[in-house]
DNA sequence: GTCTATAGAACGATAGAC
DNA sequence: GTCTATCGTTCTATAGAC
């Protein structure tokens, strides 16, 4: 087997360009020239750019559903923070195993993660319900048993929130240090997750809104 | 004056479509010719693409920054629930006053906001500084005196996890029904509020991590 | 499985008539 | 201020040699 394969080195370029520019704006020929494979490599290996993304976001994000759903099943009588933590934490730490995008931002798979949360192709839409929709019921159920203040509308509702909370960071940690100038960073994964369970534990704990 | 003006005919439709599809994904000849204009009318009247994509998001950014402003002025000795309102509520308000998109998903000026906070061309870096800057410094710095219990960078990460919830909130509310089976909407913009400033609330109150 | 070459369409932008 | 026409570029995708 090669050292080099050109399917992974496809994709390592790919998530960088998408995570840096989004998927509309990041055309084939410069993700080929990135990875030093030929332009016509891309189609040969996925079919097609809408191919590309949808694989390009399931390496990361099946084992880390996976990841999710172990330790959502290892818990019993969770407390609010072990669901929370059970969510977030797969997510947050599996950026700490890739490296900066080249503009000297955060790193590629933090930031695909932003993209992924907002920027939806119609073509994605099927996918996204497939690899989260069950997951969601499974966390949003959980939360609800736990947290007895609020209802399957709250749940709901604060589980997006968390979503975007956790996504925003995730993409624009930059622009945080930009508009803060410089007073705060968010480049330590390990205080982010610490501060992000914290928020959003606080969030999840608030009194219901909907009952 | 004219009763329907080419000017203001493009923003509507460039906001249109920028909230469905994205920036980079949306083309002047759809946007010209969903606004019933000539191709050339975009090139006249605002110079580029990008220039056009700036004076969309001025164009409702501006009334709600200076509300935002307004409301953090006219606060005495707040409490956390004021100003996280006072941040809040100009944005998701400002929603009701406009209609919903024609592909039956929530209304443009939510999704434009979501798009705006993700999906960052290098050419609006410059221009997000300029824009929230200034207003993102004086409400960290009233979150931060209220809320005794957190210091500089729990401020900044918890306005940033909140701007998180509510961009996404904006943007996507049409996944959360897809992905709950209908469990759950977000369409009525007072009880999103409501909803949105008890989690927001609730994460700037939890007890601080970086100290 | 990798390449060159190119088809075929769409793009942003502009020149110049009216 | 609005139009047509078009320039020059870039795009995705594919056909066919090796």
């Amino acid at each position: 087997m090669p050292t080099t394969d050109t399917k992974e080195t496809i994709l390592d370029a790919a998530e960088t360009l998408f995570a840096e520019q989004g998927f509309a704006a990041t055309s084939l020929r410069q993700l080929t020239q990135r990875a030093e494979v030929n332009l016509a490599a891309v189609n040969y290996h996925f079919g097609s750019k809408d191919e590309l993304v949808k694989a390009v976001l399931l390496r990361r994000i099946e084992p880390i559903n996976a990841e999710r759903r172990r330790r959502l099943d290892a818990l019993s009588s969770p407390s609010l923070e072990d669901i929370v933590r059970a969510f977030l934490e797969p997510a947050l730490r599996a950026i700490d195993q890739c490296g900066p995008t080249s503009d000297g931002r955060s790193n590629g798979l933090a930031r695909i993660f932003g993209r992924v949360t907002v920027e939806q192709p119609s073509f994605l839409r099927a996918f996204f319900t497939e690899q989260f929709g069950e997951l969601a019921h499974r966390f949003v159920t959980a939360l609800q048993a736990t947290a007895t203040n609020i209802d399957a509308q709250d749940a709901w509702l604060r589980m997006h929130f968390t979503v975007g909370a956790m996504a925003h960071t995730l993409q624009s940690a930059h622009m945080l240090t930009e508009i803060s100038g410089g007073a705060c960073g968010a480049n330590d994964a390990e205080a982010l997750v610490e501060q992000l369970v914290a928020y959003a534990v606080g969030g999840f704990d608030a009194k219901g809104v909907s009952q």
